[in-house]
DNA sequence: CCCGCCAATGTTAACGTCACCATTACGGTT
DNA sequence: AACCGTAATGGTGACGTTAACATTGGCGGG
C-alpha cells in the first residue's frame, strides 16, 4: 500500500501565523479572545496550506466525534435508503455526521460493522436491522452507548422508531373488505425479514378478525422479478392480492396480466411502501405510504435527546396511511366458485 | 452534548492479561512471533473487556486509514445508489472501508464533505459528481490524495470512470431508426446534471447525423411524475419518445396512454438506466443498460492502483448496451402528417 | 562456563489535537 | 510607585495507538 502524505498540522500553521498552535486550535474553535488581528493572521495562514483539522487528533483529545454511526443493510431497497437519506439530512441540520456502513445477517459482519464505527469513536448508534440475526449482535455494546433501532419493522420499546406495520395490513384488509374481496392472497418477503414476518403475522391476525379464509402465502425476495414470479401462482379462486412490497406488486400485476386476469378487473392488488413509480403503473398501485422522512426524523430527534441525557421513553409508532389508485376495485360479480 | 464514555484501552487489556500494552497491540496486528499461551491470554482479556481498537488512535499514529472516502450526490436515484452499493462491495473485498458522505452543488456542500473526509484522514477520494460545480471544490485536493470521478457522464481523462454515454445514446437511437422512425423527441434530465447534458448533447449530435429534425426537447427532474408531466406535452407529430432516464420514461408512458396514444402503437418509447421495475411495465420498456456494478468494481481496482503508485493511465469507459423490450415498435403505418 | 544470538516481550517517543494552567503586557487603583 | 486584574497568548501533558529500539531469558557452541 502507498504511504500518504500527511497534510499540514496545527503547528504548521501556528509556524506561518507566527503564533503557537494553541492560538490556531482556539481560532478554529471560535474562542472570543483573540485579537482581530491576530485571528486573521491565523486565517490567512490556514488558507495559504490548505490546512484542515485532523479529526483523528481531535477525537483522540476530546473523546468525542459529534458522529452518529449508522448500520445499514447491504442492500438498496426503497425503504433503508429513503430512511437513510432521511436520517442524513436530519442529522446534518443537528449538527451530527453519520458515518455509514453495512452489514448483513451473516455471521460476524455486524460485529465488523460495530468495530469500524466504535473504532471512529461515534457518539450513537443508529441500527437498520432488518434481520433478527442482526440485533443480536448489537446487544454488547447497548451500555456504552445510545442506540436506536430503525426499520426493525416493529417498535422495541423504548428503543426503537417503527412504522405501524399492523396498522397498514388493516388498512389493506380493511380496503379490501369494503370492496367485497373475502379471497385474499399475500405475496410475502423473505422469511428472515422482520418487516415481512410481521406484516405475515398481521395478514394473518386480521384475516382471523373477519372471518376470512387464509389462502396459501407466496413468496418473493422483495424484488420485482420475484413478485412477477409469485404472481404466476397466485390462487385461481383470489380476487385479491397483497404484496408486502411495491416492486413485488408490479412484477406480479404484470404476471397477472400476462395470463389474462385483468387488475382490477379480475383481480385487485395491492402494494406496501409506495415507491414514487406506483402512481404511474396503469392501472396505478393502490398501496401503503410509510413515511420514511418521519422515521428519520424521529430516529435522529431521539437520539439527541439521549445524547443530552433525557431518559429513555416510550417511542410513539409512525403511522401509515393508505394510498387507494385504480389498481384495487370491487369484487367481480361473476366470481365465487 | 452529553459526555461518552470511553470504552476500554489497550492499556486496560494489557493490564488484564499481565502483558503490555505493546504486546496487545501484537497481537492485534497479527505479529507472528507471540507465544500461543501470551497470545491466548490477550484474546481472553480483550473478549472480556469488549476491547475494540481506537481508530481515531491508529490513524494518528499511522497515518493512514484504509478508509475510501466516498462523496454522493444527496438523491436515492438508482445510479448512484447502485454505484454506491457497487464501490461498498468491492471495497469490502479490496480491504478497504467506505467512508461516505454526501454533498450538494450548493455553495460549500463540497468544501465540508472534503473536510470531513480529509479530516479523518482517508487515503483516497471516490467523487460522485453529477453537477459542475462539484468539481471544481475537489481541485484543491487533487494533489494530496488520489481522486477518482466516478458518473461525471463523461470520461475525465485518467481521473474519471464513467459509462459511455454517448454510445448509449447512439444505440437508442439507431434502434429507433431501424424502426424507421424519423421524428424523436428527447425528454431531457434537469440541465444542471452533467449526465443529463451529455444525453442531451449526444442525442443532437447523432440526430444530425442520420439526417434527423430535433423536435423541441422537453425535460424533467429524473422523477416519474416530471416524466408524466413532460410525457402531457409530447408533440402530436413525434413517433418516438427517448426519456433521459427510466422513471421518466414510464411517468410518460402514463401520460400518453392516458391521453390516448398507445405505446407503442402510436408512439415508441425508450428509457436508460434499466431500473429492475423496467422489466414489468406494460408495455416492457425498451432502455439501457448501464453497468453500474462494473463502474464500481473500476472505480475501486483504479484507486488500488493508485494507492500502490502504478502511474495515472488511461481508462476504457463502460460500454452500455440496449435492452429492447416492447415499448419501442415499428414506426405507425398511418402517420407522417 | 561464558559468550552471543534469537525469540519473546517491554519501554519510550512520536502522531495532532484539546484542556488546563502559566505567562506576559498593559491599564487602572490605591 | 507598587499592586492587581484582565485580556491575549504560550507551554505542557494527556488521549490510544504504532514504530523503533531496548531488554530479558534461554540455549547451543566453542
Amino acid at each position: 500500500m502507498g504511504k500518504v502524505g500527511r497534510g499540514p498540522s496545527m503547528h504548521d500553521v501556528a509556524a506561518v501565523a507566527g503564533v503557537s498552535h494553541q492560538t490556531v486550535s482556539r481560532v478554529l474553535n471560535g474562542y472570543v479572545g483573540i485579537r482581530p488581528e491576530t485571528r486573521a493572521r491565523v486565517v490567512a495562514a490556514i488558507e495559504e496550506l490548505g490546512y484542515r483539522r485532523n479529526m483523528a487528533a481531535r477525537q483522540l483529545a476530546t473523546g468525542r466525534s459529534d458522529v452518529i454511526g449508522v448500520v445499514m443493510p447491504e442492500t438498496h431497497h426503497f425503504g433503508p435508503m429513503s430512511t437513510l437519506y432521511a436520517i442524513e439530512a436530519a442529522a446534518k441540520r443537528a449538527g451530527l455526521k453519520p458515518l455509514i456502513t453495512t452489514a448483513t445477517p451473516e455471521e460476524g459482519t455486524v460485529g465488523d460493522a460495530l468495530d469500524f464505527l466504535l473504532g471512529r469513536s461515534v457518539d450513537a448508534l443508529v441500527v437498520m436491522a432488518q434481520q433478527p440475526e442482526m440485533l443480536d449482535a448489537v446487544k454488547s455494546v447497548l451500555d456504552r452507548l445510545p442506540v436506536l433501532f430503525v426499520l426493525t419493522g416493529d417498535a422495541h420499546g423504548p428503543r426503537s422508531v417503527a412504522v405501524d406495520q399492523r396498522r397498514g395490513v388493516r388498512l389493506v384488509v380493511e380496503h379490501l373488505v369494503s370492496l367485497g374481496h373475502r379471497r385474499i392472497q399475500h405475496i410475502a418477503g423473505p422469511g428472515d425479514y422482520l418487516e415481512a414476518r410481521l406484516r405475515r403475522a398481521a395478514l394473518r391476525e386480521v384475516l382471523a378478525e373477519h372471518g376470512l379464509e387464509e389462502l396459501p402465502i407466496l413468496s418473493g425476495d422483495w424484488s420485482a422479478d420475484s413478485g412477477y414470479r409469485a404472481g404466476l401462482e397466485v390462487d385461481p379462486s383470489a380476487t385479491a392480492v397483497f404484496a408486502a412490497n411495491d416492486p413485488m406488486a408490479l412484477g406480479a400485476m404484470h404476471a397477472l396480466e400476462e395470463g389474462g386476469r385483468s387488475v382490477p378487473g379480475d383481480v385487485s392488488l395491492v402494494g406496501f411502501d409506495d415507491v414514487p413509480e406506483s402512481a404511474h403503473a396503469r392501472p396505478g398501485l393502490t398501496t401503503v405510504h410509510q413515511d420514511f422522512t418521519e422515521v428519520g426524523l424521529r430516529a435522529v430527534q431521539v437520539l439527541m435527546d439521549r445524547l443530552n441525557g433525557v431518559p429513555e421513553s416510550h417511542i410513539e409508532p409512525i403511522e401509515p396511511w393508505l394510498i387507494a389508485r385504480e389498481s384495487s376495485g370491487p369484487v367481480p360479480l361473476v366470481a365465487d366458485a
